[in-house]
DNA sequence: CCTCAAGGTCAAT
DNA sequence: ATTGACCTTGAGG
């Protein structure tokens, strides 16, 4: 074969020009594909000026006749059923995939946070992609900003929040800090998550040393139904969380009943975020009990009729709840790589700031040194691979969301019982009721 | 990791 | 308004 043959092998069918590949069934280029594509899926009709539908289609005047170039993508072998139907322009397109996050996790972060209000991608997520993608594969010294933030998720100083852990606990004093406390009670949290929620050998729930309750094979989209009849043990867990803290069996009863109904809002908000986070499929919001919903639109998983509750109530309540909680607490957390310490004393933060002004004077203070006690710590452990009042103050500024959205939470509630859409647990309506 | 073939974007025309 | 280079995405290897 001369090279006239072997370049004619690579010529696009329609115009000759040079292809790039098969698109839709035949051998062209991106122009004529493109040309195609547009034509199919604007449903676009031409007529042959000449008339006589035999115009030269050749790449230096495919363009004099649309009608010969549309019929001649169809006798090269375009087949108008493998273009995709014009997709709906309120319906958002899935950022979240497998695939998707796999090639980059951060974009994919980005990118929900863009979601509602700018469905398509904006040119500065563009540029930090680009920057993300040269930096990993070359590494050089950082030098702007943007270099420095890819520097985070770059694999030398990534830290995940499960390998930090063993550093961290050979950190801490014979007389356990209030944060050494909350971050041992919550790997025995996600033990018990385990032990109660998964379908495993025996051997493989006790004892693992890990933060994260699930592994992707455990979460099942969830039942409603399932997840109301384990709200009591979610808030079990919760006061035992409460009762890692000697300080806690000090207060008065009210207080420790205002702190508990305080906790028990913050942890439904906080806890199925960091679960979603650790699992790390974004198109999967994993609850407390393993259970996920679908963030996608488009998919139903965990959003299906149930006896007590349709899908159609379902998405009003919780869809708008939803987006809030990716967009305000799970991409900034993403965005920022929060470790499992930091989220630890993130809840501890939100759990008592926010339970302040219910306390009475006299456990004021006692919360105010578990405060300071927690600020303290999580300042020191803050890794020396960040500017630490910087990451500190960003961890600080994640309160406010937190607060905004359990707001909304208790709010839609609200809304809930009002409809009377579904029996939710009457404990955990006791603890929604009372005073915001 | 990679490639392939979809869809989307937007400066140039 | 149309074109086409250039981009990301999702499936599959």
């Amino acid at each position: 074969m001369d090279v006239k043959d072997q370049l004619k092998q690579y010529q696009c069918k329609v115009c000759s020009a040079h292809a790039t590949g098969f698109h839709f069934d035949a051998q062209s280029c991106s122009a004529c594909a493109a040309f195609f594509r547009r034509t199919v899926t604007l449903n676009k009709k031409y007529r042959c000026q000449i008339g006589k539908n035999d115009c030269l289609i050749i790449y230096t005047e495919r363009n004099l006749c649309r009608a010969c170039r549309f019929q001649k993508c169809l006798q090269a072998g375009m087949k108008k059923e493998s273009v995709q139907p014009k997709k709906n322009t309120n319906q958002l397109r899935a950022y979240y995939t497998n695939s998707g996050l796999k090639r980059n996790k951060r974009f994919a972060a980005a990118s929900i946070l863009t979601q509602i209000d700018r469905p398509s991608l904006s040119t500065t997520s563009l540029e930090s992609l680009t920057s993300v993608n040269s930096m990993t594969s070359t590494t050089p010294e950082p030098t702007t900003d943007e270099d420095m933030l890819s520097t985070l998720s770059s694999p030398r100083s990534f830290v995940s929040p499960i390998d930090h852990i063993p550093m961290y606990r050979s950190l801490s004093s014979p007389i356990d800090s209030p944060l050494q406390l909350l971050i041992d009670e919550e790997m025995r949290i996600a033990e018990r998550r385990r032990i109660m929620f998964c379908e495993r050998p025996v051997g493989s729930l006790l004892g693992a040393s890990k933060s994260c309750p699930y592994t992707k094979d455990d979460i099942k989209p969830l039942v409603f139904r399932n997840f109301r009849k384990s709200i009591r043990t979610h808030i079990l867990l919760i006061y035992e969380w409460l009762r890692a803290l000697p300080d806690y069996s000090t207060l008065s009863m009210n207080d420790q009943i205002a702190l508990l109904r305080k906790c028990v809002l913050y942890h439904t908000v906080l806890d199925p975020c960091y679960i979603t986070i650790q699992i790390g499929e974004m198109d999967k919001f994993v609850m407390q009990n393993g259970g996920y919903v679908s963030t996608l639109e488009d998919c139903d998983d965990g959003w299906k009729d149930e006896k007590e509750i349709s899908r159609s109530s379902k998405k009003l309540i919780y869809w708008p709840l939803l987006n809030q909680l990716m967009t305000a607490i799970v991409a900034p957390m993403i965005q920022m790589n929060l470790t499992f310490e930091e989220f630890v004393a993130l809840k501890g933060l939100v759990s008592f700031q926010g339970t302040m002004c219910d306390i009475s004077d006299a456990g004021r203070p006692v919360l105010k040194r578990i405060l300071d006690s927690i600020c303290q710590s999580l300042y020191n452990n803050v890794s020396e691979d960040y500017d630490k009042a910087e990451r500190f103050g960003n961890i600080l500024l994640m309160l406010s969301p937190i607060f905004d959205t359990a707001l909304n939470f208790v709010e839609s509630h609200h809304q809930v019982q009002f409809f009377d859409l579904w029996q939710l647990d009457s404990l955990l309506l006791q603890f929604l009721k009372n005073k915001v």
